[in-house]
Parts: structure tokens; C-alpha cells; sequence
DNA sequence: GGTAACTCCTGAAACAGTTTCAAATCTGCT
DNA sequence: AGCAGATTTGAAACTGTTTCAGGAGTTACC
């Protein structure tokens, strides 16, 4: 366990010059600074642990500074692990790793300095390298809503997949012939798997796909509202919708209510469920289920656990299969689809 | 700025025991122990403060283990809060102040030891001594959720007293005599404030209070179903329900169109609302509405500006009006009231 | 009763990293 | 060249913490 002194005696300079590199970035001449930084690193010098009376676990953000982005299943994240951590009795500690700069010798350090002695990571988009960076230190983390090939990295997630597909093939086993998806703009694997199992299940029922069927907006309740005015206007509208975002789902149900269709007699609907919105609504909705605050639940108190144990024994790699609930929101497609122009008017006569 | 050596003299022992005394309970004997935090007041010593590369705010929850009773308004307070943080570029530190403990000697130095340098707290029904005792250390703090008369405190707040009334007020206005008010079961400040307003408008309006319209429920979705089941059913049932909770309005609503009514024509319904939910029910529901998550984002972003500025120069003691929004669940009563069975039966015949 | 063994408590001294202060060096300008 | 001012650096002093050994008290055994 070498020290500041040792570190001081490796690099020729003073101890005082050790501690400034280390801690008052700019005050030290460059050149200097380099060679300290070598020494750091060749003596393995590391900084003290940080005597915290309490412990903290981070839940750590990453890539670009977190803003608005902080989404419905963000929140279920950020509540269930503070909740989970409380409960066992840990602190936690919000951060975005961005704000932190990038760590003068190791992710481990940098953790310890600020007083985080393990991480729930939730990365947005990028960041994969930096979770993978973090656990071959052997840091202790788990990596929220990503899966890894990395064997290194523990991780929690849903799979959507078989359930998107079952989802679609819950419709075409209704008689649903013309099946449409709505899906969020901004891609993501998430998505590009819920797009790919769509017209896999399609293809395995003999139905068509119709790239006029997917409609691409934002994934809140405006979005879903005007993907059901797109394609109920159609010349061919589809008989059901398969939304692939709850708050879309629960905007096209509004929506489709509020032009006067009945649910599901005119339109069926099928949605994704990150809580318990589905059975919110008038119909509950038929959905594709995830519980995200059980993602974090069980993120959190699995590393609350590691930290208490001491060593970093175990590992965490755990791909929870969605469930797909079948509520009031499909039947049998209308005998004839029924077609309504976006102001809101039934273009079509019924049978 | 005395040192633990200052102390030390003082309370005739070595610097080595005040240490001990500050860091490991139990080692030290209590009479020297008393000695020495004796000294330690005498002396005004304070810990150093924590060199951290980030500065933390505290979100602190007081009043017994933090656990299960996380609702929808703390999901939206944490996670409000964390983003406000870190787009200031704060950490936020989640923590219960029970699981810290009795602070040795301030809640100051308490906070001090954890990194904490401004607490947005948030008090679960005890601990408002607890915020005053904060407040009157000098510690950057701010309430969110509750009203103090103390001026040390500052707090965030919002007061649906008005608007209470006025969506009662709402209901009578349209011609609604039997309005019936369904309310949480635990009784807390505010809802014996939304009760009481009810009592209020009712009365201001001329019409008779019946102790028999206010049902009382767990303030879920379950409940408000519940709360619909009841009403209706009863012998003389009411034209117009006020939900007093958010959940319990969802279900309620939810509820009603199950068994066959439409709103607003069978059945007027005003609701509460935390956030966006009456958005996105069909019809989206009029409502008294606060914005909690921007509850916890202005006290969050006033806290860590206070905290850049240096001093603690500024009180913020805000308590936002909620506003009344009418929406689509609010219409003239039926000619005849609408009576169902508990199963759901309708059991008068229309007019 | 004496003594050995044991635990608990405490202070001296050593140790950690940081900060102060003054000297040394560099920079830019006459 | 010479000088004023800023920058950079190390020696020493200063934090709080920890180690280690000794003293005080207690118990166990002969």
C-alpha cells in the first residue's frame, strides 16, 4: 500500500506536488504532472477509501448530460432503487458519469472518491464501452436494461421479443388480416427488435406486410393519438394496432374513444405496459408487460448484498422475459374495417 | 477554527481519544466521552469539511424506515429531483434521516460527514420538528410537501383548499344536488383540508352535507372502484362523484364505464391529479391539479443555486395555488339519477 | 491472599494526505 | 540587462486517524 511519500520518492518531486496532481487539476505544470501520473500508476498508489459513515450506491447515468430524456421508465428506476436501497439500508447517490470527467486512473477511484461503493447503471444509448470498462476493473455494478456478451459485466433486462411476437400473432389468430405497428421515432435496439418480431410473426401467419402500416412518431400519448388519425384515414385502414410504447397505447385508446369507435368491436388494440398503466384504462388493455421498478428493485438489493457479503463473489446476468396479458382490448376484427377521416368522421358505412 | 488537539486540551485527554469519541462509538468510555463532546461544544469545533470532487444534495426522507409507501407523488419527487440535480450538475444522496441516526451533536455536522451540502427534504406524515430543528442550525434546507409557520423553514407546497371548493362548486353550479366525495382512508392535513372544503362549497351552495357521500377508501384505483360500486348502489345514489386522489379518480372512472354509464351524462365525476393522468383517460377528467415532480424541481434547482451563490442568503417559503381544470367528465346530472347493483346491474330504468 | 491471564481503555508516537509560506523560476516589458 | 509580476515548487507545519504498548480493572486458579 504505497503512499503519496512513496509515490513523491518514485517521481522525484515532493509529496505536496503528489497531493496537488491528485487533487487541484491546473495548479501543476503539465510535464510535471505527467510524470507524477506515471509514478501513480507504477507504484499502484491508490487514494485512501473515504472513511463515509454511511454507504452509498450510485445510480449512474451515462452518456451526454442527462436533461429531458428522463422518461416514464426512468422515473420507475430512479424511485425503485431509492426505495430498495433504502430499505436495505443504503444511501444512494444519483450521478451522471459525464459530470464527472473522465477518471484520472481508474473508474474504481473515481467511484471511491466520491464515496460510491458500488453502481446500478442505467445507460442512454452510448456508454456500453464504459460498462464494460467498469466491470473488467471488477468494480462492483449492474447494468440496467442492457443486455451484454461481455461475461464480465452484470446486467438486467427485459426481452420483449417473443412477446412482440406473440402480440402480433395474438391478433392475426383473431382474423386480423391488416395489422398495424406504431413505434417510436427515436431508434433503439429495443425497438429495432419490436420491429423485427412484427414482421417475423406476420411472415409466420402468411400476412403481408405493409410498410404503409408502420407508423413512426413520438412514444407519448400525442404520438399514439396521431398514429390512430394516420391510419384509420387509410384507403385500407387496419382492423388492429400493435403499439410498441405505453403511453402511445394509452393515447390511441383516448383517441380511438374520442372519434366515437367502440374497443374493441371497431379496433384492436394490443400495447406495451412498463407498470400497471394497462389496467388504468377503460378497457384495460391487452399489453406486453414489464415491470420496470422491478428492474431496479432487483439490481439494487442484489448489490446491496455483494457490498454487505464483502467480497464480489457473485454474478448477475439475468434477461427477464416480458408477459403478455391478455385484457379488453381485442376481439374479433369489424366484419368491415372501419375508416374515419382525421377530423374525426366515419368515412366508411357499416355493414 | 479549533482542531481535535484544541479539544483535546480542553477536555484534558489525548487528540487520539477525541477521534475516537467523533468516529467509533462504543470504544471510548461514556464519562470521557461526555468529557470530550462536552469539550467539543465548548470549543465549537466542527469536522472538516469533506473534500469531494462533486457536491451532493441531500433528498431526505424523515419519520421511521422509508419502505412501501413510496406513491406515485414520491416516485415523481425523486425522480424530478434527481433530474433538477443533475442539470445543475449536483449528485443527489437519497437517504432516510432515521437509518443516519441521533447527529452527535448538529444536524450540520451530520450532513457534513455524508457529503451533504443542501437537503431538499421531504417529511412523511412525523419529523416537522425534526425540518424546524434543520432549518433553525442554518442548514441549507428546503420542505417539500408541507407548510410551516416557523420562518427559519423554507418550504415548497401546494394548497388545494380553494380549489376543492371550487370543483365542488363546479359540480352544484351545473345542477348537481347529491354530490358525494370519495377520500383516502388515512387521514392526514390534506385531505382533512379537501374535506372540509367539500363540507364548505356544499354549504355556501345550500345544499344538505349527507354523511353517507363520503366514502372512505385506500386511495388506489381499486379503491376508487370500490367508492363507484357503493355509491351507485345506494338507495338514493349521487349524480356526481369528487375523487380526492388521483388513482382512486382512474378507477373510479374505469369503474363507471365497466358497467355500462357513460360519462358525463349518466354520472359527473371531478377528480385529482398529480401529474398528466387526466390526460390520458377517456374522457380525460376535470380535475384539481398539481405538478408535483415541478414541486421537487424548483426546490431542488433554488437549493442548488442557493448552494452556488455561497451564503445562504434567500428564503423560499412558496405555496403554489393548485389549479381547476374542466375537462370532459363533467356535464348537467341525468334527469334521473343513475342506481346500479353492486354487480352492476342497472336498477332504475331510464326516463 | 497472591498471581497469572485477560479484557478494556487510553495516550504517545507515527502515519495518512493537505495546505501554507517563502524561495525559485519563468515571463513579459522596458 | 534589469525588473515587476505571475507561476511553480518543496520544506515544513497542520489536519485527523491509527497503531502499539502499557496501565487499570476483573476474573480464575492455586
Amino acid at each position: 500500500m504505497p503512499s503519496v511519500r512513496d509515490v513523491a520518492r518514485h517521481a522525484d518531486v515532493s509529496p505536496a506536488t503528489v497531493s496537488r496532481v491528485l487533487n487541484k487539476p491546473g495548479m501543476v505544470s503539465a510535464e510535471l504532472r505527467d510524470r507524477v501520473l506515471r509514478a501513480v500508476r507504477a507504484t499502484g498508489y491508490s487514494p485512501p477509501e473515504r472513511p463515509v459513515s454511511n454507504d452509498h450506491l450510485g445510480l449512474v447515468y451515462t452518456g451526454g448530460p442527462v436533461t429531458a430524456e428522463f422518461g416514464g421508465f426512468d422515473a420507475a428506476v430512479v424511485s425503485g432503487s431509492a426505495q430498495a436501497a433504502l430499505e436495505e439500508r443504503f444511501d444512494v447517490i444519483v450521478t451522471g458519469l459525464d459530470s464527472l470527467g473522465p477518471p484520472l486512473t481508474t473508474y474504481t477511484d473515481l467511484f471511491r472518491t466520491i464515496g460510491i461503493r458500488g453502481a446500478v447503471i442505467r445507460t442512454m444509448g452510448e456508454g456500453r464501452e464504459l460498462c464494460e470498462a467498469i466491470a473488467e476493473e471488477g468494480f462492483p455494478a449492474v447494468v440496467i436494461g442492457d443486455r451484454f456478451d461481455n461475461p464480465a459485466v452484470n446486467y438486467v433486462c427485459y426481452d420483449s421479443v417473443a412477446d412482440s411476437r406473440r402480440a402480433v400473432s395474438h391478433l392475426a389468430d383473431l382474423g386480423h388480416k391488416r395489422i398495424a405497428m406504431c413505434i417510436h421515432m427515436v431508434r433503439d435496439s429495443d425497438h429495432d427488435d419490436r420491429r423485427q418480431a412484427y414482421r417475423d410473426a406476420l411472415e409466420a401467419k402468411g400476412l403481408e406486410y405493409d410498410p404503409e402500416l408502420t407508423v413512426e412518431v413520438i412514444a407519448d400519448s400525442n404520438g399514439g393519438a396521431t398514429a390512430v388519425n394516420r391510419l384509420l384515414s387509410m384507403a385500407s385502414p387496419p382492423t388492429a394496432i400493435f403499439f410498441t410504447d405505453p403511453l402511445s397505447t394509452v393515447g390511441g385508446i383516448r383517441r380511438t374513444l374520442e372519434i366515437g369507435l367502440e374497443i374493441p368491436r371497431d379496433l384492436s388494440i394490443v400495447g406495451f405496459d412498463d407498470g400497471h398503466l394497462r389496467k388504468l384504462t377503460y378497457p384495460p388493455f391487452t399489453a406486453v408487460c414489464q415491470d420496470s421498478s422491478r428492474l431496479a428493485t432487483i439490481a439494487t438489493k442484489w448489490l446491496a448484498q455483494q457490498l454487505r457479503m464483502g467480497e464480489n463473489v457473485g454474478t448477475l446476468r439475468l434477461t427477464n422475459e416480458t408477459f403478455f396479458e391478455v385484457n379488453r382490448t381485442t376481439d374479433v376484427p369489424p366484419a368491415q374495417p372501419v375508416r374515419v377521416s382525421p377530423s374525426g368522421q366515419r368515412l366508411t358505412p357499416k355493414t
